[in-house]
DNA sequence: TATTATTGCATAGCTTGCTATTCAAGTGTA
DNA sequence: TACACTTGAATAGCAAGCTATGCAATAATA
């Protein structure tokens, strides 16, 4: 019995996923953000002034990571947290003007590697890729 | 402008990955191995007594993860090492009999998760996304 | 109302990845 | 042969992910 890690769908996934990810590291370290910071400031850039665990519910990352990762982003100056009168367990978290400003260029920057890496493909293929992921992802999310 | 994470691919490559890693994790954590572990133990179930660079060379991870990787691996005794006799810079890596023994039951935890992730394709969905997945890796690779 | 359960976050500690730097051993050359 | 260059690994330090645990505030209940 072999395993070729080449026909391994896991494997190609990985690596796969940090080619992106050191792409995208690559276009927006110029504009003082991080990877792991993407996908808190989009939620935060349709709606901020929320709390934690509103933002938890709109990122599939366990609650430690989101509590790292903003802890960071408060420390970069990207988010600041106000008290929220409801409830005193939780904090609300805002956008700083800097964090704001940056909402274009960092979605150009994602638009860039996502077109950038999905070149080889023809446009339905590019679809259809995307199809697949999606399918998958909520596969094994439900098993 | 607006930013829909469901139509990014890499929102979708990062997700997936993290999803594929948490389920092996969960298969292969009764052998006593972790993840990261998996890809150095693939290169030497094929072929040990090889050193560092050697390794380096089939494994698309910078040298100083795999340098780490390979001292979690010895303080778990899943590797060896033994001077080089050609190099005394390098030493040339070797599986215990206990990594050894790991095999079989590593690769079909491998290849159980990979057909479980995938179930939700047929047969020919899942050649065309592999083929879609390597198309896409050579191609961020080689821009 | 006092106690118990739940909930919202924070923290500790680990792995896996990265970049940058250091260092010793080997190689090449003036 | 000495000096500089290159190369194989190790180390430092950080980010981003995870699980497990703790803790204070709120909610539910005996």
């Amino acid at each position: 019995m072999d395993f070729e890690k080449e026909n391994s769908a896991g494997y190609l996934v990985n690596h796969m996923a940090r080619l992106f990810a050191k792409e995208l590291q690559h276009h927006i370290a110029p504009l003082g953000i991080v990877v792991g910071q993407f996908p808190v400031l989009l939620e935060l850039w349709l709606k901020d002034g929320v709390t934690q665990k509103d933002l938890l519910a709109r990122i599939d990352v366990e609650q430690a990571t989101l509590a790292n990762t903003l802890n960071r982003m408060e420390r970069d100056g990207l988010i600041k947290r106000t008290k929220n009168p409801a409830d005193a367990r939780a904090q609300l978290i805002w956008l700083t003007e800097k964090a704001a400003a940056l909402r274009n260029s960092a979605y150009e920057s994602a638009q860039n590697v996502n077109s950038q890496a999905l070149q080889v493909l023809t446009e339905p293929e590019r679809a259809q890729f995307m199809d697949y992921m999606r399918r998958v992802i909520s596969g094994i999310r439900s098993s």
